[in-house]
DNA sequence: CTTGACCTTGTACCTAGATGCAGGGATTAG
DNA sequence: CTAATCCCTGCATCTAGGTACAAGGTCAAG
């Protein structure tokens, strides 16, 4: 079956070993059966769980966050409205994550292009995408 | 002029005022004037700048990236070139969240469209997101 | 059958980011 | 004028996330 014991997951992931532990603590990975001498044995699609915590993180989700975002799944006794709307929620945020990022990343293209031109850049670019984004809360606010 | 006091531009920017004072230990915020008592007089764009710096740590940028994205702008004795390159990779840095944001939002809908149906769902939605990223780095690869 | 590299647990420590407190001055409302 | 409320500085503390260390058990190579 290939089972990996802490040292094998966390080099695999990436990580510290210290961090699957930690991550164990926090219920962020399910408790892995344990051999006879009481050493974890991680499936190795754990691999691609520990991944996902990290590359969520870069994202800006706390640990508790990517907890919520992993139970999501539809289960036997799990209510299926209450799954979708917990899902839905996460979309809408995630939605929001984006519309920012590339509010971010079209000011710092107009700075590239404007910088082979005698175009006048703004004192601090970035601080553009701001503005932007508060044009758009506004019109929503206002279609609302 | 009406320039802000350090617990004005707190309040209108939504942070403790203690985090004003980290920021500008960080130099996140540049030094402001001072009264003839010694009270600091930030120009109101101030709270424009710390609601960047908290929608970008929202983004999972840290506070020292932060400091480097606002530190991105054509000054007449910057290098242009140089600005270019940092912006550049910036702009491919972020397209790289928004990719797997992108990828996270797209195994999410599809939970919730599974919802309503018979398909079988994952045991655990989100962590399909990885996948199709790899796909992309792969695909990638196999390009390069 | 021993040695080195791994595993176990508990506990202490570290960094980033933020916040609180204390002791003293400035400002403003009554 | 005085009390409340703000501001100043230096220093201590807190949380999240992660690491390190120590004392002991296990396993695999030689």
């Amino acid at each position: 079956m290939n089972r990996l014991t802490r040292g094998k997951l966390a080099g695999q992931s990436g990580v510290n070993i210290a961090t699957i532990r930690y991550y164990e603590k926090l219920e962020l990975l399910p408790e892995p059966p344990r051999s006879n001498a009481g050493y974890r044995m991680f499936s190795p699609e754990s691999v691609n769980r520990v991944r996902f915590i990290k590359h969520a993180q870069e994202l800006g989700f706390s640990l508790k966050e990517i907890k919520e975002l992993l139970d999501l799944r539809v289960t036997p006794d799990a209510k299926t409205t209450d799954v979708r709307t917990r899902a839905t929620e996460k979309i809408a945020n995630i939605g929001e994550k984006i519309r920012r990022l590339s509010a971010m990343k079209k000011s710092l293209e107009l700075l590239v292009n404007s910088c082979c031109g005698i175009g006048s850049v703004s004192e601090c670019p970035i601080l553009e995408s701001l503005n932007s984004e508060e044009n758009q809360v506004k019109s929503r606010e206002i279609i609302i």
